[in-house]
DNA sequence: TTGAGAGTTCAATCTATACTGAACTAGAAG
DNA sequence: CTTCTAGTTCAGTATAGATTGAACTCTCAA
C-alpha cells in the first residue's frame, strides 16, 4: 500500500469517527479530529495540519479542538522553537471518556431524583415506577465509577511495564 | 400541591428528559415520552393521551413510540375491550439501555479494529497509539457486558422479594 | 513600529433532521 | 356496505446547531 492510498484509507477512518460522534450527539468535526489523531503521522499535529488533512476550516478546528480539550480527550502542547500549538491524544484520554459517561448518567440519576421530589404526595405506584429508574441510574453511576478505578489500576500496571 | 400544579411539574420533568435525550443525540419527543411514562397516571397510556399530555402531534408520537420500542425501553400492550394500543415502560427497560450502550461501544471497538487493519504496514508508534484505543473500547465492552449480567442478577433477586 | 503568522470569534449560511398536518390504511362498530 | 376511530406514512416546514469565512487580537520577529 503506497502512502497516498494509506492516507486515503486513514481519512476514511477519521470520517467514520465523525459519523459515530454525530450519532452520539457530538460535532462531526470533533470526531474526525479524534479519529485522525490516533492514526496520523506525526502524532502531534498543528491546527494547520488538521485543516489540510481533514479539509475543514480553521474556525472549525479551533472550536472542536477546544471541545476535545474540555472533554479531556486531547491536549495542546508547545514544541520548542515552533510557534504553533500542537494537538495530540492525551495519555489519560480514556479516563476522560469514562468521566463523561459518568457525568451523563449522573445527570439522569439527578433528574429522576428531582422527579421523585415532585411525586412526593402522589400514589405509591408512580413513586415505585420512578424509584426503579432512579435506582438503575444510581447503580450505573456507582459501577462506572468503580470501572474507572479498575481502568486506572490497569493503566498503572501497564505503565510499570514500559 | 393540587393536581394541576402536580401535572405542570411532571410535564416540566418530562420536558427535561427531552433535553437530556437531545444531548444524547436522540429525538426530544422520545425523551419526553420516556420521562412521562415514568410519572403518568395511569401507567399505561394511549397514543391519544400522550398527544394531549405532551402537546405533540400524532405523527410524532407514532414515530417516537416505535423508536422507544425498538430500543427496548417501551412496550405496546393491548387492553381488553379497548381499541387503542397502550404504551408503558418495559419491566426490563434498563437492560435495553445497557444493551444500547454496549452496542455503541462495540461499534467504536470495531471501528478501531478496522483502523488497525489499515495501519498494518505502518510504523510501530501509530499502531501502538491505535491499539491502546482499541483495547480501551474492548475493555469497556467486556466490562459493560459483565455489568449487564450483574444488573440482571440483581433484578432477579428483587423479583423474588416481590 | 510594522508586518506576518497563529489562533479566536462571530455573523451568515448551510444542512440534517425532528416535527407537523393531512392523506391514507386497517379494522371495528353499526 | 358505510362510517368512525386508531394509527401510520410522508411531503413540506421549521429549527437547531455545525460549519464557513472574514474580521479581529496577540505575539513574535525584523
Amino acid at each position: 500500500m503506497n502512502t497516498q492510498h494509506l492516507d486515503h484509507n486513514l481519512l476514511t477512518y477519521a470520517e467514520e469517527w465523525g459519523l459515530l460522534f454525530e450519532r452520539w450527539g457530538l460535532p462531526r468535526t470533533a470526531g474526525r479530529i479524534w479519529g485522525w489523531l490516533h492514526v496520523c503521522d506525526p502524532s502531534d499535529q498543528t491546527a494547520g495540519q488538521l485543516v489540510d488533512a481533514l479539509q475543514v476550516s480553521k474556525g472549525s478546528v479551533s472550536t472542536n479542538t477546544r471541545l476535545l480539550e474540555n472533554l479531556g480527550l486531547v491536549e495542546r502542547v508547545g514544541v520548542p522553537g515552533a510557534r504553533q500549538s500542537h494537538y495530540r491524544v492525551r495519555a489519560d484520554a480514556f479516563e476522560g471518556i469514562m468521566r463523561q459517561r459518568i457525568v451523563a448518567v449522573a445527570q439522569a440519576r439527578a433528574l429522576a431524583e428531582r422527579g421523585l421530589g415532585v411525586l412526593e404526595s402522589a400514589g405509591a405506584e408512580r413513586k415505585h415506577r420512578l424509584t426503579a429508574k432512579r435506582d438503575f441510574y444510581a447503580f450505573l453511576e456507582r459501577e462506572m465509577e468503580e470501572l474507572l478505578r479498575h481502568w486506572q489500576g490497569r493503566r498503572e500496571e501497564g505503565t510499570l511495564v514500559d
